[in-house]
DNA sequence: TTCTCGTTATATCGGTTCGATATGTTGAAC
DNA sequence: GTTCAACATATCGAACCGATATAACGAGAA
């Protein structure tokens, strides 16, 4: 269960908590909210589904709205709708309360994020700073790097690293404004 | 061969370019190198290494510059440095110039961006112009669904949203201007 | 001295994930 | 009425990662 595999469980919970959804549109919706960093495949999607259903996570809900043929059309199968369970439910918490080193990566911390508002502040400025400190690592190391590089000729890999310095900066003042947001005005359910 | 592994070997054979390494060291160059996207592990690295020394792409150097007690202590082995061979430097060139759609992925189009220096003009604006086109669709998609989702109340995922909007809207200037650079146009005072 | 610890260095294993692909349905366009 | 794109589930092999094993070495502490 290493690495990514707990992060498309916690998203397929998520996202469950809206409404009951089959697997295409669960990777569909995905992909929209978190595509910019990176995608999810359906040979990870699918056995994913699968394992949930085995632990009891997630329940096959009846063929509910399947379309205004469905009587007709009996034995029909083709989607399958997915909706949450109570242990699903209880099992979202869990994940999202044991905000460890692993939220701080990427595709992780993005999943989290998207869910912010169904969790506490206390874990959310957790994984707020959790985030920024493992950023700040990063950013030290490039920097260390810029400086030597930038002494050597090839222009182009110093440019890269020049690059990637100022997303990781960009990202990281993004984070304290977050943070400062939260800690500012702490009933801020929905404030856009 | 599909996915990384092509990028893996191009990343040795430029680095390699300038200087035989040994493994450890080329791990650690690629990581500060490419390190604010994305890391290379052992696991990827030494079959990666095995697989091109059977191609002839890389080849074992001798216990060359080992250090100032080399021969005192010889018998001594521990570091293989590779060290690239005409083939190696061919299939450089021919994996720089096959610049294909998986050019204007993320971990594909910073190791050949690294390398821009040891490729043609014309190469160069086909890499950045590849990848501008392919960050042009997913800001896109972002951006259709940032307004759908601006109308729902999570603010939070539409923060995210608008965070993943703006990364890729600045990673696109920053092509725009290395695009105009390239193109001989050069003072190009900023233009936002 | 020896012992431990951190760094350098190579190597592999188990499990996860991805890209590709197969298969079939539905509805809309032509 | 056939072709086409979108919808939908599913699986396979290759690739990849994280963890771990192994070991040599230098530095410092005991």
């Amino acid at each position: 269960m290493t690495r990514r595999s707990a992060s498309i469980e916690l998203a397929v919970l998520g996202l469950l908590h809206e409404s009951p959804m089959h697997g295409y549109e669960l990777r569909k919706r995905l992909n929209v909210m978190l595509g910019w960093r990176r995608v999810l495949s359906y040979g990870s999607l699918y056995p994913a589904l699968k394992k949930m259903l085995r632990a009891g996570h997630i329940a096959e809900a009846g063929n509910v709205g399947v379309g205004p043929a469905a009587a007709q059309a009996m034995g029909r199968r083709q989607r399958i709708n997915y909706q949450l369970t109570p242990a699903g439910r209880d099992e979202f918490a869990v994940l999202m309360s044991e905000a460890g080193p692993s939220a701080w990566e990427d595709e992780d911390f993005d999943i989290r994020f998207a869910f912010f508002s169904r969790t506490d502040m206390e874990i959310r400025l957790r994984i707020l700073e959790g985030r920024r400190a493992r950023l700040s690592e990063r950013l030290q190391r490039v920097q260390a790097e810029l400086e030597r590089t930038q002494r050597e000729v090839d222009s182009y890999a110093a440019e890269l690293q020049r690059h990637g310095a100022e997303s990781v900066e960009r990202e990281m003042r993004w984070l304290s404004e977050l943070i400062q947001r939260e800690r500012g005005e702490p009933p801020a359910a929905t404030t856009p």
